[in-house]
Order: C-alpha cells, then structure tokens, then sequence
DNA sequence: TGCTTGACAGAAG
DNA sequence: CCTTCTGCCAAGC
C-alpha cells in the first residue's frame, strides 16, 4: 500500500516525455492508441493525463503523428476537429457515435 | 502554499 | 448515449 503520492522527480518526467514521444512516433498509419496505454508502456500508470499534456504543450510532437492518439472509447481530442479528419484521410472508420471503431482499430507494440 | 485546470479513465445516474 | 463525479497528477496562478 503506498502511503505517498508516486510522483516524478525532474528526470524521471523528462524520460517519460522522450518515451511518449517515441512511442506516438511509432504509431502505423491508420492505426490508434490511447493515452492510457501510452502512460503504462512508458512506465507511469497512472500519467494517462500527462500524455495528453505532453502531445498539446511539446513542440516536438508537431512532427508526430499525435492525431493517431484517441481516449480509450475512441474519442478524439476535445477542440480539435480536424484530427477525426486525418484519421478518415488514413482510412479509420467512426462508428455512428463519432467514436473510433476502436475492435478493429487500436495497435499496441509489442 | 492552496485552489483550479485539463488532448484521461472509470463508474454512476 | 450523455452528463456528472471521483481519482489522478503536473502546471499555473
């Protein structure tokens, strides 16, 4: 039982933004993850939340395919409209709620 | 130092 | 299906 908060000392959050980057970068083409799976692969979690930061606030995720990354009922990002765009561009389908057919659709690495 | 804010997740109504 | 609440945790103010 852990009677202290888990929290990311200075480095460790600097390696999980690296670690994010690289694993949003290796998202196929016509493919989804989500920002929890990510969290978990990349060590932390519980950090679902600091993805969704990281892929918003970090420059270097301009270069990344980060529209490939949906919250787990496959709902795109909030205010960001164009990202269903790209993904329909790349042949994802929406079901009739507007989410992603997440059965056919999410990728995990390996 | 303490309260608020999210590109989240999960449960409840 | 949609809204709201709670748990989560770094950032902003």
């Amino acid at each position: 039982m852990k009677d202290y908060p888990d929290r990311m000392t200075a480095e460790q959050a600097g390696k999980f933004g690296e670690d994010v980057l690289n694993i949003v970068s290796q998202i196929p083409r016509g493919r989804v993850t989500t920002y929890g799976a990510i969290a978990a692969w990349a060590g932390w979690p519980s950090h679902s939340r600091m993805v969704g930061r990281i892929l918003r606030y970090s420059p270097e995720a301009e270069a990344l395919p980060c529209h490939r990354v949906v919250n787990k009922e496959g709902r795109t990002a909030p205010g960001w409209s164009r990202q269903r765009m790209l993904l329909e561009e790349e042949g994802v389908l929406f079901r009739s709620n507007g989410h992603v057919d997440m059965n056919r659709f999410l990728w995990e690495p390996e």
